[in-house]
DNA sequence: CGCTGCATGTAACTCGTTACATGATTAA
DNA sequence: TTAATCATGTAACGAGTTACATGCAGCG
């Protein structure tokens, strides 16, 4: 089983949906920390169903093909249980901005720094849609239950959580970025000036 | 041109480098944030060599190969400086840790919470072992040229910087997921006592 | 005498991306 | 009428991983 298949159950543990549903889903706000092309999706679905984790009912869709509507079954449950608590497996690390920074002694630093200000521009607008997810997720259905989404029994709460990471760790990241372009408006200026002062 | 080319443009900025070196310096530092598999590396290097990026110089190795020297060429210090500065592709973000989060609801708070605390412990050791990284930077060279490497004109600032942004953002982290294992002590609690107040 | 480190390469495979293909309904 | 949304699938390619293969030098 690869980790897109449990990604896959991951989507559908709060009920049935559709491979079309979980293209969306891949988007916001369980595609901020785990993708899938939709060509990936629906052959992975099909092996779901083969091992018995999931299965669908059809009806008529709207295009040439049947709608497949799918869900967990008990095994897929208890597949998808059993690999949540499992540690896990160590993934390579991908962070060009970071690659970038390791190099930056071989870049204009001029530029550099519009690098790291339209970088620090843009995670800021992410936080900005991120805050608004979180403070609708806390408002939704605030009284009806007596249950918000930061309660763990709230069946969102593993969605809210997510968005806690990130509201957590996202500001490290822009003033990381905001640092960064003024060591480079200090480099700019310190060129300009004797490199080393004078030995005695 | 892929990623993964001007990665190894990245490391071979400070000097000239055999294969071999590269594949140790896709560990330590560098390979907290870019990795590349030792079976990638020898044909890209044949690639940009192809692209002539860059140039080597060839002697007896110890195998049955000669050993090669690789350098960056001037074409390959320009094509360096150029993509420093460009916008990064975004890339798909794959975090297994907050995927789980995400379905949290069907694990079983107990061992989940074992999870977590086994996660912060990994990335304290992470962190702990940065902290050593970060110190030993500074403490190089610290009086020889009159430069710290927290002085962006240092050669090593940008390896110094890259430890800064882990120092930054791991401690987030690994408060999330102590903030998630007392919400799944909170669980355990919760559940043995009556799921809702009683409506007045 | 076997293990680790140095050093370079290839082969087979899996995972992920881009692009193609079909077709109904609804909104601009 | 043109585009977007719903809905499901396949094909070709590229990037990344695991495993294989060779062979010298030095250490315990």
């Amino acid at each position: 089983m690869s980790t897109l298949g449990y990604a896959l159950l991951c989507t559908l543990h709060r009920g049935p949906l559709t491979g079309y549903d979980i293209v969306r889903r891949m988007r916001k706000p369980i595609g901020y920390y785990w993708t899938a092309q939709q060509s990936q999706i629906y052959p992975e679905l099909a092996r779901l169903s083969a091992a018995g984790l999931i299965e669908h009912e059809a009806d008529a869709g709207p295009g040439p093909r049947q709608r497949k509507t799918h869900r967990l079954t008990d095994a897929g449950r208890e597949a998808l249980a059993a690999w949540l608590v499992e540690p896990p497996a160590p993934r390579a690390p991908r962070d060009e901005a970071v690659l970038k920074t390791y190099a930056l002694a071989a870049a204009d630093p001029e530029r550099m720094r519009g690098f790291y200000l339209a970088e620090a521009e843009a995670y800021q607008r992410r936080l900005d849609d991120f805050r608004a997810q979180h403070a609708d997720l806390l408002s939704r259905d605030a009284d009806n239950p007596p249950r918000r989404a930061d309660d763990p029994r709230h069946p969102q709460f593993g969605a809210y959580a997510t968005l806690e990471l990130a509201l957590a760790s996202f500001p490290a990241r822009i003033a990381w970025y905001r640092w960064l372009a003024e060591k480079m408006t200090d480099l700019g200026r310190l060129r300009n000036t004797p490199t080393d002062p004078p030995t005695p």
